[in-house]
DNA sequence: CCCATGACTGAACGTTCAGTCAGCACACAT
DNA sequence: ATGTGTGCTGACTGAACGTTCAGTCATGGG
């Protein structure tokens, strides 16, 4: 037992600011909001954290492990494209559902740049672009998809399965959109993706 | 000429603020910066708005009009529902380039709710997605596309599109990315929703 | 028993920012 | 001249927020 409180408080006190910024964002959430989530003093979050951006900074760092994994496996593993490319999907929408609040931590600076690190957030996409963008490309070169511009289809990709995030946010928000299932959203993302809305 | 400044600074100091809450955010857009950026007191910004808030109410009215147009017509227009659907994402991202800010305003409780007038435009995004679906549905009725799922499909669609603002973001502040002329990228988004990436 | 250390708090400080107020300048009508 | 109204400003206020700091309390080793 002893002196657990440590470490452990300092995970509470994240995960209150992963769920505070998740749904507020931000500048809309005030150091002493996520003290008062957690039942603690606002001092102790600077005990624990050099600064409010510094809690984010854990945050993102966080967020990036958990999606980069996805990305880094498309591009490493074996198999065809298409299948490479399934897979990335089924895991993000995946992530995207388990972790919220993280996602939209991860691409709020599509919508907000000038935000505090959108610069290291918008080069995480960048990349993340670049990656799917060359597997794409390994597709269209072995005849696997049409001649498509990887680039561009590499960011629609990422358009396309971000799209979960924001759909929650939605569903969430006004009243008649309904939850759908991670799995039914995952299968319509590559079915469209793939072979489009033709009939 | 005589009293002509009135309405004048009125619409300049208009066009500052959405500028800047299009740059940067509005939380990250202090009502002193958008007099200083029109060359203007900041009382006189309250002299003409009541209200910062009242500021970002009258850019998304602005916006509102602008982009509600291209669903109506989407969805009062005739000719098939592909036809529709095609003009819709043509003058959808023909706008998103032209007023990148009003766009980027408009979508941004996407991954930031919490934020003002979040509530609101939520539900203008919900009805977008509504009068999409409507349209895809009728075209499915009519054997036109596969039996996809209407709703699913329709944020999809409106998840690509505005992935040209996203995309526009990412080209300004990542290096490497470049700047894809709109009409290519209209046409590729054509193509993606209908025919999907297969060869 | 004492002291060092780590976890934690209450109260304050400095700054920033939305919003206010009293008043100036100028046009126009009387 | 004198009033009246519109457009506009500089100086100011109150509140919120990030951050700091002096100090409390419990624990565990010497």
């Amino acid at each position: 037992m002893a002196e657990s409180g440590g470490k452990d408080t300092r995970e509470r006190i994240l995960r209150c600011a992963e769920e505070l910024f998740g749904q507020r964002g931000y500048e809309a959430v005030a150091v002493s909001d996520i003290a008062q989530a957690c039942g603690v003093s606002t001092a102790l979050i600077y005990y624990h954290y050099t600064d409010k951006e510094s809690l984010l900074r854990a945050l993102v760092e966080r967020a990036s492990a958990v999606f980069d994994v996805h990305t880094r496996t498309a591009v490493e593993g074996t198999g065809s494209a298409r299948e490479r490319l399934e897979t990335f999907i089924e895991s993000w929408v995946r992530s995207a559902d388990e972790h919220e609040s993280l996602l939209r931590i991860l691409v709020r600076p599509l919508t907000d740049p000038g935000g505090p690190l959108s610069a290291e957030l918008l080069e995480g996409i960048g990349r993340t672009v670049e990656d799917l963008a060359a597997v794409i490309a390994e597709g269209v070169e072995g005849g696997e998809f049409a001649p498509v511009d990887p680039g561009m289809a590499a960011e629609c990709l990422l358009g396309l399965v971000n799209t979960r995030a924001a759909a929650s946010v939605l569903s969430k928000l006004v009243p008649g959109e309904p939850v759908e299932p991670v799995r039914a959203n995952a299968d319509f993302i590559v079915q469209l993706f793939f072979r489009g809305t033709s009939a």
